[in-house]
DNA sequence: CGGACCCTTGATAGCTTTCAAGTCAGGTGG
DNA sequence: CCACCTGACTTGAAAGCTATCAAGGGTCCG
């Protein structure tokens, strides 16, 4: 007899595009800058644990979180001579870091190396074009939905995720206030999407709904 | 005598990134598409003359538009195997068409090449970064005021600019409505930010004033 | 136990959207 | 040459979503 067996799709991930970045290793406490805004980008880095956010500030304060990262992400490569956006650990860290000037050679001697750092920047221009859509088209509930989902995904979490930042970095990079943010969290423990055992961690318990609202 | 001479600022634009793209050339009419989101993305394009745009699609209708091109500009360029976005001329238009497998083969062949897809992508993130600022944390005002800045810098224009595109164009650029540019162009007018000689062209009157929006 | 953050919740304000007419400009055809 | 038509743009009124302002509650840690 024959049986249909409903599996979870199988989220069609690309493997992200990496390097391993042979550098020295440099270890950072909660919070810590890494590199500044305007800073000359003459390093890159690679982070081996933990998470960071990078962010850039207007003059009257207001903040934009541009990408958070996790392990095994690449950070702090730049196209011009200094860094757009400032580089802060969310918790402990752990970072590899190269001489910029030595990834460079290694390019140009290494065609390989050369078309890692392409796929590496395209990766990064796809999640910037996929933030863009959604800060400028979507609603607080359905960012937030995102973020989760893009959490859950990145970060390996199968359902219990580990949150890394507070409701202030998911404000500024969700384009919200940390109230709106907190009020989407309450609702959608209400609605029974999710469930907050702590502050800091998040219990997917709906996930096809939360995925519906992305798309 | 020494006299002091107030000399406008010189904008120090990095030149953008580009390649002679030879492929063959091919012609649109206004509001024709070059190619759809989810297309297949084996051929690589460069805007010779006139202007588009790229755009994604929510299921709702809601519309983002991801980047506006001009005359030089490459586009088409993806990581993966299809179009993330779909392109469509703003008015008449000419394109040079290249496969990309021949794009990559000479990319393959000269480091030279592959140096300039990488910072051509590179480009594209920092506009995309850009983006995300101003979708995140500015004001309807200030996204209005950095388009119109954008779109001088990028034409060449000096203080008449040509207005390549509708109104809803920029709205779903700027992640705002239709009704809400309007209201900021007239603004603009009151205050003697701007003057519109028609509705597709815009005099900047205080530039200054402008750029102070903008940071 | 106190203090410092971080987070949540409530009430109100405001910017932008939505809904609804109008106006304008360019192109077509009589 | 002018009426008409259509798409683009502007303007007004009202609603709504999110921000702002203001407390209050929790938790971790010294």
């Amino acid at each position: 007899m024959l049986s249909v067996i409903q599996t979870a799709a199988p989220i069609v991930t690309r493997p992200p595009a990496t390097i391993a970045l042979d550098g020295l290793r440099q270890s950072y406490g909660p919070g810590e800058t890494i590199f500044d805004e305007g800073q000359r980008a003459d390093r890159v880095y690679q982070l081996t644990s933990g998470s960071l956010r990078t962010c850039r500030i207007l003059r009257d304060g207001r903040r934009q979180i541009e990408a958070f990262h996790f392990a095994g992400d690449v950070f702090g490569l730049e196209g011009g001579e200094t860094h757009r956006v400032a580089a802060q650990t969310l918790g402990p860290a752990q970072v590899r870091v190269m001489p910029r000037s030595a990834l460079e050679a290694l390019a140009h001697e290494h065609a390989d190396v050369a078309r890692r750092l392409l796929a590496l920047t395209t990766d990064n221009l796809r999640r910037c074009q996929d933030h863009v859509l959604m800060l400028g088209r979507r609603t607080a509930c359905e960012r937030v939905a995102a973020l989760l989902l893009d959490l859950a995904e990145r970060t390996g979490a199968d359902a219990l995720l580990d949150v890394p930042m507070t409701r202030q970095d998911m404000a500024d990079y969700l384009g919200l206030t940390i109230e709106t943010v907190s009020r989407t969290f309450t609702q959608f423990q209400h609605d029974g999407l999710i469930a907050l055992p702590t502050t800091r961690k998040v219990l997917l318990r709906d996930r096809a709904a939360l995925e519906a609202m992305v798309d």
